[in-house]
Parts: C-alpha cells; sequence; structure tokens
DNA sequence: TCGGTCGTACTACCTGGGTAGTTCGAGGTC
DNA sequence: GACCTCGAACTACCCAGGTAGTACGACCGA
C-alpha cells in the first residue's frame, strides 16, 4: 500500500479511535473522542465522509448505520508525517530531527541511552528471529 | 519570543531564503528559490505579505523596495512544528517519535551510537562551559 | 398511515496555504 | 508632460481541514 496519507487534527483523533476499537459507527466516534475535541454529530460524519474520499477509511452498512473502519494503519500515518516533516524541516535527514530533539532539550542523553539499549536489543532479536 | 508559529511548505522554504541571507527583497526570494519551488513573483509577494501579517517577518523600505527579514529563527520554527507533530501523532511523547524513527528504520543504530556519542559529548561540554 | 426519531446526505461557511492576474503608483526617460 | 517600467497592493481563485445546520429517508410505534 504505502500510499500517502497526511492528517489533520481531528483526522487523526477520529482515527485513533478507529484503530484502537478497530471499527466504529459514527456516533460510536463521536462519543469516543476525548472532551477537549467534542465536537458536533454531523462535523464527525461529515469528517469521516471526507476521510473516505481520501481513502483512509472505509465503511459498510449495518442496516442504516455505517460501519467505518480504517484503511491504512497508524504506522503509515506516522511514517508519512514524520518523513514530511523532516522533508520540509531537515531537508530529509532524519538525524537532523534527533539532533533538534537533543539539542532542544525535548529528550536527553539518558533517554536516548535506554533508546539506543532497546534499539541494539530489537536488532539483536530480529537477527537472530528473522520475521519482521 | 517563543511564540508558536507552524508554517507551510512555500513559506518554510522563503523562510530559508531569509535565514540565509538574513534579509531579501522580493525579488531576491524569488530568484533564490530553488527550481522545483519556481512560482510567479506575485506569489511570492502575497506570501510574504501574508506571512508578514502572520509575524514571522517583518519589512522595512528600502526607497520602493520592500526588504523583508525574519523574526523568528530557524530553531523556534523548527520547535513549535515537532512539537506539534509529536502532539499529534504520538500524544507528545518526543521518545515515541524517536522509537518510530527506529523503527521505521530512518535511523539505525548505528547513527545512533554516533548520536548518542555526540550528545554526550555536548553535554559535558555544556556542564564544564556553563552557556546554553 | 401519520408522526417522531435516528442517522446519513447535502449544503454552506470559515480559515489558511498556495497561486497568480491585474491594477496602481512612483520614478525615470524621451 | 506623456509614457514606460518596476514593484507592491488588491483581488480573486482553488483546495483541504474543520464546523455545523438542515434536509431527507428509513424505520418504529401508535
Amino acid at each position: 500500500m504505502s500510499s500517502q496519507h497526511s492528517l489533520g487534527e481531528l483526522q487523526l483523533a477520529i482515527m485513533r479511535v478507529l484503530w484502537e476499537e478497530g471499527e466504529a459507527t459514527v456516533a460510536r466516534v463521536h462519543e469516543a473522542l476525548p472532551a477537549p475535541r467534542a465536537r458536533a454529530l454531523t462535523t464527525i460524519a461529515t469528517m469521516l465522509s471526507k476521510m473516505e474520499k481520501k481513502g483512509v477509511v472505509r465503511h459498510r452498512n449495518e442496516g442504516r448505520l455505517f460501519v467505518y473502519e480504517p484503511t491504512v494503519s497508524e504506522a503509515e500515518v506516522r511514517r508519512t508525517m514524520v518523513s514530511e516533516l523532516a522533508d520540509h524541516l531537515f531537508g530529509g535527514d532524519f538525524k537532523a530531527l534527533v539532533t533538534h530533539l537533543i539539542d532542544e532539550k525535548e529528550i536527553d542523553a539518558r533517554e536516548l541511552d535506554s533508546l539506543k539499549r532497546a534499539i541494539s536489543d530489537r536488532e539483536r532479536r530480529k537477527r537472530r528471529g528473522g520475521g519482521g
């Protein structure tokens, strides 16, 4: 697949519900949205149909209900959006992005160290176990 | 300052010119934009005036020329935009962002290792030297 | 069958990024 | 002084995210 999908804030919030629950009706998405993201039900419905046109969700009919489910994974969206940002802001240099994170104290050396250990670990496991 | 400024693609391209050159006229920005970002001169002018309304650039008159200069630094914009992304995509967890970078092979353990060394180094220097 | 309820469809609007043509004014030139 | 040119201002779009009211159709209960 690997389609390029950059999503807005509300769209992301909606997707988060769908990723979490696998599938959901408009009403379900609406009530599952955290308080600060409270919107009219129709707003959610409109958004969902825009998102379907865009290809990030799909729906099936359950009686007269629409049950929506995601057609793109969280990882895909993240990949797209992080790459986009790295592109725009750091000329596509992901290392520069991490460097920024550290320079701006968003993340410190200790955190990075534990991170690095986790990664080496994962890589080692990958090498031994094979599968992705 | 620390104002929150999220910029679009063209805006970023324009800012890059201004950051690089310190200040520039519309024409200068226009000709300095890399080929793939070629736009009509009026587009640049319009954009620049929108950006001024937004507060990310300022201009002074040099005869009948407008000389624009940035009012926000590249670091500020990066901070804003990276934080925004981390917020939207990783619930504000910067570590999760780095983890993503590694999981998705955007960056590998070796790169991370050299990165980590550079960071420890910088931290050490900071601790000794003071300023920040 | 009528009327209410529920849920989607339609419509409309706002905002901001992006795009660019056209107009207008200032300055220099013939 | 009329004219040309250059550069900014104005105007007008397009698109997508976001927001929500209103219309409409289906279904259920009386």
